[in-house]
DNA sequence: CTATTGACCTTCT
DNA sequence: GAGAAGGCCAATA
C-alpha cells in the first residue's frame, strides 16, 4: 500500500465517512496503524478546516464531544452541520452508540 | 535550527 | 478507581 502523507491518509478516511455518521480520532489513528497519533489527526483536519471536500465536522473526540468546534468559525457550526445530516446529540455530545462509524482497517 | 504547542489517545503508577 | 506521563506527526514562535 502506498503510504502517502499522513495527512492524505486521514483525509481519505474522513472522506469515506458516510453521511449521518461520525468517527473518532483514535479510530482514524488506529486505522492508519498509529493509534497514538490522534493529535496529528487533529492537525490534518485543521489543514482542511473550511473545505467541503473533507467533512471534518464528522470527526469528534473519544467522548463524542465536538472538541474542534471553535476551529470552524462559529462554535455552533459543527453541531449545525451534524444535525443537518441527521446526527442526534445527547446534550453537548454526539450519540456514538448510534452514529459511531468505524473506518476500514488498513 | 531548537523548543513548544496542538481538534488526542493509551498505558503505567 | 483516579492521576500522571508518554507517544505520535506537523506547524509555529
Amino acid at each position: 500500500m502506498m503510504e502517502r502523507d499522513f495527512f492524505e491518509q486521514v483525509w481519505e478516511i474522513v472522506r469515506q465517512i458516510p453521511r449521518g455518521s461520525v468517527t473518532t480520532y483514535g479510530h482514524i489513528a488506529a486505522a492508519l496503524g498509529t493509534r497514538s497519533a490522534a493529535r496529528t489527526v487533529g492537525w490534518a483536519l485543521n489543514a482542511v478546516a473550511g473545505r467541503t471536500d473533507i467533512p471534518a465536522h464528522r470527526v469528534v473526540n473519544r467522548c463524542g464531544e465536538l472538541s474542534g468546534r471553535y476551529h470552524f468559525g462559529t462554535p455552533t457550526l459543527m453541531r449545525e452541520l451534524l444535525e443537518a445530516e441527521g446526527v442526534t446529540f445527547d446534550g453537548d455530545r454526539v450519540r456514538l452508540d448510534v452514529h459511531l462509524w468505524i473506518p476500514p482497517v488498513r
